[in-house]
DNA sequence: GTCTCTATTTATAAGCG
DNA sequence: TCGCTTATAAATAGAGA
């Protein structure tokens, strides 16, 4: 869809490559965007660009959970507060932004693992071999996700202080 | 891209939405089929339809490798084996599809959060209490993929003696 | 790497079997 | 749920800044 029609095989020019990764991905996200608001599904890409970094698109978006999260905050702390507080709250969650992407990333994709090996339990109880395989999987990924919680919690707790101005009132 | 515009919204008819639901799933699956060609970048995806099933698309695809295991293992044990042994080979292989696919699926998603995990290691060193628990999680990850490695092992094993003939010489 | 422009190709909504 | 058809909306190749 463009000047010309063009073969699906590697592009050469690593220039054209990077170009049309860029925007393909655009779109492809785009693509995965809708189908999870049309269908109310869920949707979790991964894609590693020509230069191998990875970019990834979740729904639900990770800007969902942190407007979440800002709004319970914010609404059981702000009488302790200054009345900036939620300038405070928002520069302070910028501040933390990369840390929480990164575990809730994290977090996203163990659970959908998590889900996915619920759904092959039930569909191929015969695997007798292979389930013992896939249940230690999902023990040793339970664990991951627990252990990922805690350090999210971790988290909050140790940076609402600064956050949210307590022992400050 | 149809008779009519519409809008991006929750389908309320559950009908149109698993209609729809296939059709762009289709096309998120080609559009990310031909990004992975076009740009050597890999991709996986995995959405869940309206009715909670998963599903996933991934480059490089399962077939590559399971061609390249049949080839791989063909060409070692061919002699040994009847004239019939390819068409054999491909009935013991579809018998183990869905396994293989299991096992392959999770091991592509465990390297894929490792490479992750990696790139985030060497971007953000200086978020040490975070990183201590992502290095935790790595070390975990590559106990999984180890794991993983080991079954896919005893499988192919197992199953040769089988598939190939093996001891029918 | 990004953005714009636009001719063209591609995806798909609706409808039918 | 699938396949097919067709009118139309949307994505994008190529080129330039």
């Amino acid at each position: 869809m463009g000047r010309k029609k063009i073969e699906i095989k590697m592009l050469e020019d690593s220039n054209t490559r990077q170009v049309t990764f860029s925007k393909r991905k655009t779109g492809l996200f785009k693509k995965a965007y809708e189908l999870s608001i049309l269908c109310g599904s869920e949707v979790a890409i991964v894609v590693f660009s020509p230069g191998k970094k990875p970019y990834s698109f979740g729904h639900p978006d990770i800007n969902t959970v942190a407007t979440k999260f800002l709004q319970q905050e914010s609404n059981s702390n702000s009488a302790l507060c200054s009345s900036s507080s939620k300038d405070s709250n928002l520069v302070r969650l910028n501040q933390l932004g990369e840390v929480m992407d990164q575990l809730y990333e994290e977090e996203k994709r163990g659970a959908i693992l998590d889900v996915a090996l619920h759904q092959h339990k039930k569909t191929q109880l015969d695997k007798v071999k292979q389930l013992h395989h896939l249940a230690e999987l999902r023990c040793k990924l339970k664990a991951r996700i627990d252990e990922i919680e805690v350090a999210e919690t971790m988290l909050k707790i140790k940076e609402q202080p600064v956050v949210f101005c307590k022992n400050h009132a």
